[in-house]
DNA sequence: CAGAACATTATTGTATACTAGAAAATGGGG
DNA sequence: CCCCATTTTCTAGTATACAATAATGTTCTG
């Protein structure tokens, strides 16, 4: 074993966040995330620095670390920010993207379209980031890459309430097929414009968000300090 | 005292670290540092951590915490993400400026100058990172302007290799002129265009190119500081 | 019964002690 | 003199003990 208890503390409550298992504002206790990964709370502590620190989580001194529960605003201007780290990697794709790497996506995006047409909500939603994330990876820049995945990630647990919205994933396969269209032409304007409405909340789909963001709310924020 | 002792060891190395006082690569001594700042190493290895997580400092399992080294390649990629948030904050600051934010930013420009052309140059890059952290609150996105002064943070022990590449800072100042003109005349692209090339190194031809040669090798060597 | 002052409890923050693994030192053989 | 194996030492990682403070509960007073 490499990798130290500490770093995989921390990988492993990153995952249970942005699958939703800690849900937004919930509190992570110190003594029963010990408990739970059968460490002292040393390495949890540690673990949940490094969590406050990438904005995962939130530390008020003594007080105790949550799950990040951003205000509607600061979601808003996430999604902004998102926007345009997504057409930044999309652009850089365009231009730079080799035949193989088009041949790779064009084989998720089809694996997209399967699990769409098949109505695997879950399995299209899995696939769906893996589009995007092979996207970052075409841009060429490795730290753009990095950070758009961190934003994806941070924004994950909001995102996926965006999609289960009644005819969003149709649209959103529509616009990945126009995409990916426009990167094989190396339109890079159409293949820029459709993916910053592709990310984009406003407009109809920011109603879809309030609605989920006050769903999430509601439900777990029973523990968390004001 | 109501900031926490690691909190703020954690944001007085951020400082040491990027005005240069730890050095690119110097290796940072939990024992150390203990001793610096009169705590036990329980704390300080918590802000290392924070650091680690931030970027500005690279944590080696059993190995120790460096104050991070990047490549040049990587430091090509994070100047170009570097300017595609100034971009975007310059584009949403053309859009959403006031007329005091406008005022305030000339003020700012003109401090700039009056130390430019005493050839003070400590004093005009502290200006420089004014200007720029005010650009980024005007656009309006605090969670932009957050994540850009984070990137224009790690980035500010490099940035006078950009000066050195680039010339004299003189094409800098005439730069935020133009900058500042495009702004007050609501010029976005202008504004935009002149941004881009103010930040980007070497221009993004040259990000092609330094793309495409990692490419070529791998991207595998990442040699460690000694 | 309401509210405030006090005592109690629980949890975070820090210090110290201990463990383990990697770098450095040592020493023997070529 | 150099190379490699062994030992030593040093530092990072973790556990535990303790201190400090916020949250909670209780009791006394009006």
């Amino acid at each position: 074993m490499t990798r130290l208890p500490s770093a995989k503390i921390r990988d492993s409550l990153e995952q249970r966040i942005v699958e939703g298992e800690l849900g937004i504002g919930k509190r992570l206790d110190e003594a029963e995330l010990s408990a739970h990964y059968g460490v002292s709370r040393t390495p949890v502590r540690e673990a949940l620095q490094r969590l406050a620190e990438s904005g995962l989580a939130e530390h008020l001194p003594r007080r105790g670390t949550f799950v990040s529960a951003p205000s509607l605003s600061e979601l808003v201007e996430m999604f902004e920010v998102m926007a345009e780290l997504e057409c930044m990697a999309v652009r850089l794709a365009t231009r730079r993207a080799t035949n193989a790497d088009i041949d790779a996506l064009t084989e998720s995006n089809e694996a997209c379209r399967a699990a769409f047409e098949a109505g695997d909500t879950k399995r299209y939603y899995e696939l769906n980031a893996t589009v995007h994330r092979q996207i970052y990876k075409m841009s060429g820049n490795s730290f753009l890459a990095a950070e758009a995945q961190r934003l994806h990630d941070r924004l994950r647990p909001f995102r996926r309430l965006q999609l289960r919205v009644r005819g969003r994933m149709g649209e959103s396969m529509d616009e990945h097929n126009i995409i990916l269209a426009a990167i094989r032409d190396g339109d890079v304007q159409k293949a820029i414009d459709t993916m910053r409405n592709h990310i984009t909340i406003l407009g109809e789909r920011f109603n879809d968000l309030v609605s989920g963001f006050n769903l999430l709310m509601g439900q777990n924020n029973k523990d968390k300090p004001s």
